[in-house]
DNA sequence: TGATAACCAAGTAATTTACTAGGTATTAAA
DNA sequence: TTTAATACCTAGTAAATTACTTGGTTATCA
């Protein structure tokens, strides 16, 4: 049971965007250095981010990307929702292979996962970006402008 | 973000041995005919589970496996832990490689993961096979013996 | 017009998952 | 004492997923 690199990269470029959000356009290319990964993997989460509407982009030169929303309205559970999707397995799957569409009287373990998935969100989405800027600004130097793991 | 089928399989499986617990040793073979799952696979899965101390095994003929405790003793959470480890990748890698010692001014993401994994744990810790046991016996019929996911 | 940067599609290497196969060891019952 | 049942063990493997890479194209600004 783990994250993805997805969450994971997805996080930390997303951090390292609202901590570089009053520069205007950030670009791919200097999060990527920043926060050594993959520039062309990085484009395939943004595109992910993008259009799940937690960042805009303005193409071009002098362009970028920036957040589409102050970070104190952006959560983490926004940004891995996006990108890792929900924990599902939730699909109740009766034996010959039909869904199962009753909600009361079958899957008991259904509900477990379902109590996780709650769990996960709750906590997930009491915390906003602009906590982790905090985090952040108030931490560590900013010499080093890498965000660990 | 998902539970692997160790987890999901396991917890079925971990369900129906709690059901079929007051009736002695329980076979894999039953349990895997039950759930509609490799005999084989299980019988990995329950090495892992008879090594993190939740079931025991008699061996031999008439032997089986059985609980080591009480359902209402034992939690989901000791379930998925023991099968699919913690949520993990807390480990705080410094650019260089190396890791990074200090608990407080490095890894601003690093407190994300731990609050997660702390909520899951929550959620599973306060759920016993005991309840789910009662959730199944009062929720559906016992014509069908398989748990769906 | 050239440089910059987002955008896009497809391929691929590495890793992990989810098994399967084929045994051995132990025990109870016949 | 034999036989059947059952846990236990190791190694291999096919499928799926992940984590990228490659090689473009479009859009925008100076």
């Amino acid at each position: 049971m783990k994250f993805s690199t997805k969450g994971r990269y997805g996080l930390k470029a997303m951090l390292d965007l609202a901590v570089h959000n009053s520069e205007g356009q950030v670009v791919l290319k200097s999060i990527a250095e920043r926060q050594g990964l993959s520039e062309n993997y990085l484009e395939q989460l943004f595109a992910i981010l993008k259009k799940a509407k937690l960042v805009k982009s303005v193409r071009g030169s002098q362009g970028g990307y920036s957040l589409i929303d102050s970070p104190d309205k952006i959560t983490v559970g926004d940004i891995l929702r996006a990108l890792e999707g929900p924990l599902v397995l939730n699909e109740c799957v009766a034996k010959s292979g039909e869904t199962c569409s009753s909600d009361y009287n079958c899957c008991v373990t259904r509900g477990v996962w379902r109590k996780i998935q709650e769990g996960i969100d709750t906590v997930a989405d009491s915390i906003t970006l602009q906590q982790l800027v905090e985090d952040f600004s108030n931490g560590r130097s900013h010499e080093e402008n890498m965000f660990y793991i």
